[in-house]
DNA sequence: CATGAATGAGGTTTCATTCAT
DNA sequence: GATGAATGAAACCTCATTCAT
């Protein structure tokens, strides 16, 4: 009872040590049963293979993090929707991405395995997923701004992009960054950023 | 004379594939050889091992993109220490950026390849050195600026950033526009929106 | 109370079933145990280890089945030596047969498992046991007609194979009859042909 | 070039003895490797697994086996729509048989192996191929009797069966008897006797 | 130039079995 | 009676690499 959670447990740590060094392709079961101090039998009896293991250490977390994102983006999407005003939507994007930096840092180690070293798991299209909620989430900002204020149209294809910018913004930030504190703080300026960057869009052209 | 040709080349042109479906790590030697029409030996005999295979695809598209990194990034530092006018800055990024992604598309496998299968192999962490060029030109940028318009100083975070952003961009681009032309197009916008982001920061709090 | 012998019942349930469709070799002791919702250590509470397992499901069959065989031979035997008429013999036969059928039908399952898919186990070779029986039975009344009908001397190796022709007829019909009732009326016209067969050869060379 | 051959050969023969000792699943291909002095890489340079060495052995033998039967088969059919008599017929059978006989001693070794222990194998099946092929030419033959010389007709299942016998006489031969002379003496034997049966099947019913 | 045989280490996985609780 | 953790050996197979020819 003591002894069965403290081996699985074992095993999680070592795995864990051996798909950050190596990626999940290089990392051999071998080793981390070695590292464990565990036969590979025992590996087997927790986990059905390999994929099951590594499931094992990011499954939670990625499903925590699109439990906050879709919650977050939700919510800002209800506001939206309720008519308040724009001025706070700036407000609510430093919420929202300070959530899922308190989630991406909570697992930090996970999430850096999962975002930079999944080649040939079946998790390595990942970001994909987060991306597409994101731009879902931009879409319908992007429509309402239309909509509401008479913005010009953003193509899919810079919805799609930026989207994409914001999570390689978090990825970047997450693997190097290690104080949360100042993760924080960088993740501000990444959306004063970004929204200077959304508007610059629409910004006149500058010659010509 | 030609055969000796013809074989090298059949086992480039296989092993691009190879490594573009299977990453560098999942790519097989002996697949590449067999689906060359070629034998493991004759491999070795033009390839010291897996990573100078690897190399012999990506080294020249590699060096030529630093080449032209170097060149539109050292022009437009010329310009800005001639004290030339910064109205001109944007015109030249978008030079810069086009000459940059017209190089990617030259060698549009080789570089996808290089950018987002290259887990394992000695060229993994290629993108630090592209971003790393691309920061210190940004760095310049900045401090011209902070020197010449009393701008507020960049952090040194946010400058690397940003230029990794850049670069993570064009992997964007290249990997999800196979048209070249509007490859194009599309990095003007991002170039737009980079500027606008830039400007971004430096305006004043929205609240407090 | 209730629960043990259901645990055991379970188990052998499960294990018939995994013998039958993988083979004694390929079955999986794990596979056993999970289907039958019981743990490996429960298993090895019951059985000392997988061929006992096996055994726990055809020896009881194969005891009964050697019971059959022994006694209706004795008798058969019996009414030989006491001079009772040829004529009969042919009744007695197919009695006989169509005893050991209804011995095989009893325990379809599990013959069917012993006489196709044990190799590997202890019992891999029991077809060799019920040949023996017959062969000696065979060899009786081949003595005896030789004794007394002064039929020519059948030689010891084709005493031998018609045996087992006689048990591989049993096979044939468990494994390809589902129907205890149509395997009797097949088993009939087996023991016709067998005695034409016997007869044939007795016949004299049809040329030359 | 010499030693290439040698070592192919010298695998297939450890392989052969390992698959006659142990049987098909029981087969280790390190042991293998291993009597054969060689290394398990090598074993895969020459084949693609443990089915493709199997059926290195195999194959060959099978396929004249299929070649013999369907020839004699044949030539025994354009026998009897020529209307010859049927008086030939038990001669043409013995000669078919022998012939069989003697393919099947030509590789004694692996029709023994593939016969009695290929179970897990591919061909784990193989017997119902060659029984199907007897069965047809039975059918063939019994269709003429009926036709030609009013015999009832003989059920299916009947057909099925005594194709079934023969093939078991043929591995029952094979297996007990290690010299070809005295198997081609037994086999003439078997077909008497199976001729035997065959009529005693349309023999009057002994009672009733 | 190129072949093709061979190496040997290492990969993941499965197995029957044991034993403290 | 029964659990479930753990063993440890062995299974098949793939790999990059080498080398005599």
């Amino acid at each position: 009872m003591k002894d069965n959670k403290e081996t699985k447990e074992k095993l999680l740590t070592s795995a864990k040590k051996e798909f950050i060094e190596k990626g999940y392709l290089s990392a051999s079961l071998r080793n981390i049963c070695k590292n464990a101090g565990v036969t590979t039998g025992a590996l087997y009896f927790f986990f059905e293979d390999k994929q099951d293991l590594y499931g094992a250490l990011v499954a939670e977390p990625i499903k925590k993090l699109h439990a906050v994102m879709n919650r977050h983006y939700a919510e800002e999407q209800a506001q939206i929707n309720a008519g308040l005003l724009m001025e706070t939507d700036r407000d609510d994007d430093v919420e929202a991405a300070i959530a899922i930096l308190r989630c991406l840092y909570l697992h930090r180690d996970e999430f850096m395995m999962l975002l930079t070293k999944s080649q040939g798991s079946c998790y390595e299209k990942i970001t994909d997923d987060f991306v597409m909620i994101t731009e879902k989430h931009f879409r319908q900002i992007a429509d309402n701004m239309e909509k509401c204020y008479g913005a010009p149209r953003v193509a899919d294809y810079l919805i799609h992009w930026i989207a994409h910018m914001l999570i390689d913004a978090f990825i970047h930030i997450l693997t190097h960054e290690v104080s949360e504190e100042a993760a924080v703080v960088h993740v501000q300026q990444v959306i004063k950023y970004m929204i200077g960057g959304w508007f610059g869009l629409f910004a006149p052209e500058m010659k010509d």
